[in-house]
DNA sequence: CTGGGGACGGGGCCC
DNA sequence: TGGGCCCCGTCCCCA
């Protein structure tokens, strides 16, 4: 008996032995593969950095030469600004990309340029605390205002039509779908997400804040123990049952699906992230994002920023230069120079720390990355993502970003950002920028990007950000189906299915194919139709 | 059998 | 809160 109890203690020994060296073999795995990545990223930011001296001096140079030739400039806008411009005007569908502001934005009413909404181009900013914002398209391509974008379509898809007023009310909605890939080339132009400016502040501390990242990513029992981090409490929002609230930066296996114009821009960032050895314990696919909690820290300060951003940052009405106003947050004195390096989030509470951790690790673990800021980061633009100097004085750069919808309506006739007729949006998303009326909304909106959602359903485990989603679905359960076809008396559980119905029955197909005018009742339809036949996509 | 297209159900999100 | 649009997945039919 007692050999026997001996044996089993020398076996367990073993096992512990050989479980040391295994952990001890994946974590020097994992951390040769984070070496790598960040040999990556630093090579990337020095790549960055070299384009935007580039741009700069092309732009001080071109703008030398324009001053030197006043006439030319009386008759021609400076070209920085025709750029702008011609962002604007496409963005009204007036411009060369097909399918106007859907070329250049996220899709859904994202990111997308609001005309009431400033943009200043900082052409010479000096100090190390003030940063431009570039919103000139970063490719030679767009910056020779001379070279036109090879897209040149006539026909505008029936959904952006909503947003261009100029369209004949009777006009058929001819869709067509050769908008997919340049898009994307344009959108991180101008799409400079609010989480990524880190990127270009901390080029040089990008070590460190992978550091806190990799170390965040260690820390998880630490998180998951801290029980004011798991609930929702902050945000009103009440944890579904059995729903476990993972502290931040803990999506490491999740696919994010970016939906709209790049299409299969699925990101599976979770595949070269080091993290991904330890996180494996997670559901991705049940996983919400863990943001909320630094969401909700930093949303006070946020908004009260945003709002300074926009009452900073007025519309240049003198002249049609758009441009948005640099924004400087400075970190207040309680935060260290290396809060971002040395502070681990969870013992930081003070609203300008989370919020600057939160950011900063969003920028270095993009598997938080929201849908609209993913692009950013990933695809984010050597010039306008490091454009300014590195700033070590622990300011925070932001952008501004249009709105479509918002332009949409100031386009619309009596509206407009000069009318007044349009609802101040000054809270902004701290993902997006996108602007809302007031806090509650942008609170509800934030969750798009946080993953937050407070409406569970009592039947199944799906969860949804909107409370009228759960309803929706819930119809699922109840086999209710309210919406009867007039025509052939089927039933529909909702109001547009029964309208997307209908055009069997009206034969109604709205898409177009541009190629050989095959037309679809649906918009996906076309989109398959092309990619397979005429392989536009 | 296979691919293209139609139809439908469902979720995401905005207004 | 409801309406509406977008998108996707899936099933089915048909050539």
């Amino acid at each position: 008996m007692a050999n026997c109890m001996v044996f089993h203690t020398q076996i367990a020994s073993i096992m512990e032995v050989l479980a040391n060296a295994a952990v001890a073999e994946i974590c020097k795995l994992v951390d040769d593969d984070y070496a790598v990545f960040r040999l990556e990223i630093t090579q990337s930011q020095k790549e960055n950095r070299t384009l935007r001296r580039k741009l700069l001096e092309l732009k001080v140079a071109r703008e030398r030469a324009e001053r030197t030739m006043p006439e030319r400039v009386l008759a021609s806008r400076p070209s920085s600004v025709k750029i702008l411009d011609r962002y604007r005007g496409m963005a009204r569908g007036e411009g060369h990309l097909t399918g106007g502001h859907r070329s250049f934005v996220k899709p859904a009413g994202h990111n997308t340029w609001r005309d009431d909404q400033p943009i200043t181009v900082d052409e010479g900013s000096g100090t190390s605390t003030q940063n431009i914002i570039m919103i000139e398209p970063a490719d030679a391509e767009a910056a020779d205002p001379g070279v036109k974008q090879e897209r040149s379509e006539g026909e505008e898809d029936p959904r952006h039509s909503r947003d261009n007023p100029t369209r004949a009310a009777g006009d058929p909605p001819v869709a067509t779908e050769d908008t997919a890939p340049a898009p994307l080339r344009s959108q991180r132009s101008i799409t400079e997400v609010s989480g990524m400016p880190n990127t270009a502040l901390k080029s040089e501390t990008d070590t460190e804040t992978l550091t806190v990242t990799h170390r965040l990513l260690h820390t998880e029992s630490d998180h998951r123990s801290d029980p004011e981090r798991q609930g929702l409490g902050r945000l009103g929002c009440p944890p579904a049952p059995g729903s476990e609230y993972l502290p931040v930066f803990h999506q490491s296996h999740r696919m994010v699906h970016t939906r709209g114009d790049g299409y299969g821009d699925e990101l599976n960032i979770g595949g070269d992230d080091p993290s991904c050895s330890y996180a494996t314990e997670m559901d991705p696919g049940n996983m919400p994002l863990g943001l909320e909690i630094q969401t909700d820290l930093s949303r006070g300060d946020w908004n009260r920023y945003s709002s300074s951003v926009h009452s900073e940052g007025c519309l240049d009405k003198k002249g049609e230069v758009i441009v948005v106003d640099e924004v400087t947050v400075k970190v207040e004195g309680d935060v260290p120079p290396t809060w971002n390096a040395e502070s681990p989030l969870v013992e930081g509470h003070s609203q300008g720390r989370d919020f600057l951790d939160y950011r900063g690790s969003l920028e270095t673990n993009l598997n938080i990355a929201t849908p609209s800021s993913l692009h950013a980061f990933r695809d984010l633009d050597p010039v306008s993502a490091s454009m300014g100097p590195s700033d070590s004085h622990g300011s925070v750069r932001f952008d501004q970003v249009f709105n479509s919808n918002d332009r949409a309506k100031a386009l619309a006739p009596g509206g407009g950002a000069t009318s007044g007729n349009v609802k101040e949006k000054r809270f902004l998303c701290m993902f997006c920028n996108k602007g809302f009326s007031c806090p509650q909304k942008v609170e509800i909106h934030q969750r798009v990007h946080t993953g937050v959602k407070c409406f569970s359903c009592t039947q199944c485990q799906m969860r949804f950000v909107q409370a009228g989603d759960l309803k929706r679905h819930q119809r699922v359960h109840t086999g209710e189906k309210p919406y009867s076809c007039p025509q052939c008396e089927k039933r529909f559980s909702r109001q547009d299915h029964l309208k997307m119905h209908m055009k069997v029955h009206t034969g109604e197909r709205p898409f177009a194919c541009t190629h050989c005018g095959k037309r679809f009742s649906e918009r996906r339809c076309l989109r398959i139709h092309q990619q397979k036949n005429h392989s536009t996509l």
